[in-house]
DNA sequence: AATACTTTTGCAACAAAGTTGCATTCTTAA
DNA sequence: TTAAGAATGCAACTTTGTTGCAAAAGTATT
């Protein structure tokens, strides 16, 4: 389990660094998708506020996180899951759901979006989309 | 044509003034999702920066615009249709495309939002979709 | 049309978020 | 173990978003 992060790193051909474990762990122990300033409120005295900012960008790129949009200027950041991160090219497939009364984002891994019919002229690259509501465990 | 914003405040119960008749002027003119930036670099010689995030605020509010989700952090608003005005309460229904040569964000009012089965215990107040790709300008 | 009242605006000051260049430190591979 | 390359921390800066308050503009009423 400890070494779970590491793991993820040199599949992506990525140097293994403390900051890099750190970041791993903590998305690896969080059940809701994180924004760059939940990382930096548990490790900022750690690591500086840089450093976390290069890391999503690396982990983004590599496909390790995938970033799920939001309307509150806070992007947020989940780990992909495995099928994700084997095949390098990252295409979510699933649903995300925000919670207005815990205000967490939660990948529904098993809810899959749904086919959508774009009008002529138009190519679908990539599709999001974020339910708002009430989870479960607020309810 | 002139006289579409004013009608559009009045209806809203919002007193008309310049700059928001200006901004709704340049909703109604563009084709595409603009974003606060936008908004401001066509406006910000005339109007104060917070006057422009203080009317967007308003206008979301009364439901004369909405606001489409992103991964880039750069929220962008949309005017809302006939019915989503009228009805008051905001239930956009409707799929946004963002291309990713031109970078334009446009409501697909054609395209509805297909239904999704959230598992158990999840409630559904709103709902977001977004596609990315190549639109049928830039193809 | 002038008034009193309310709302909106602009300014200033600030807080937070994100970026860049560069010197230092850490990783990796030979 | 060491040389080369990559990542980090720091400093400085830019951009984005927020708040309080006085001045200006809009609205409703007479």
């Amino acid at each position: 389990m400890q070494k779970q992060g590491e793991d993820i790193l040199k599949n992506s051909a990525l140097s293994v660094t403390a900051s890099r474990k750190r970041i791993l762990e903590i998305f690896l122990a969080a059940d809701n998708a994180l924004a760059h300033q939940d990382i930096e409120t548990k490790c900022a005295d750690q690591y500086d506020r840089v450093t976390i900012y290069r890391t999503l960008q690396t982990f983004l790129e590599k496909g390790i996180i995938h970033n799920i949009p939001s309307t509150d200027n806070m992007v947020r950041y989940a780990l992909c899951n495995d099928a994700c991160i084997t095949t390098g090219h990252h295409h979510d497939n699933h649903v995300h759901f925000r919670c207005d009364q815990c205000g967490k984002t939660v990948c529904l891994d098993d809810v899959n979006i749904p086919p959508v019919n774009l009008p002529r002229g138009y190519t679908m690259k990539e599709i999001n989309m974020v339910v708002n509501g009430i989870c479960k465990s607020c309810k």
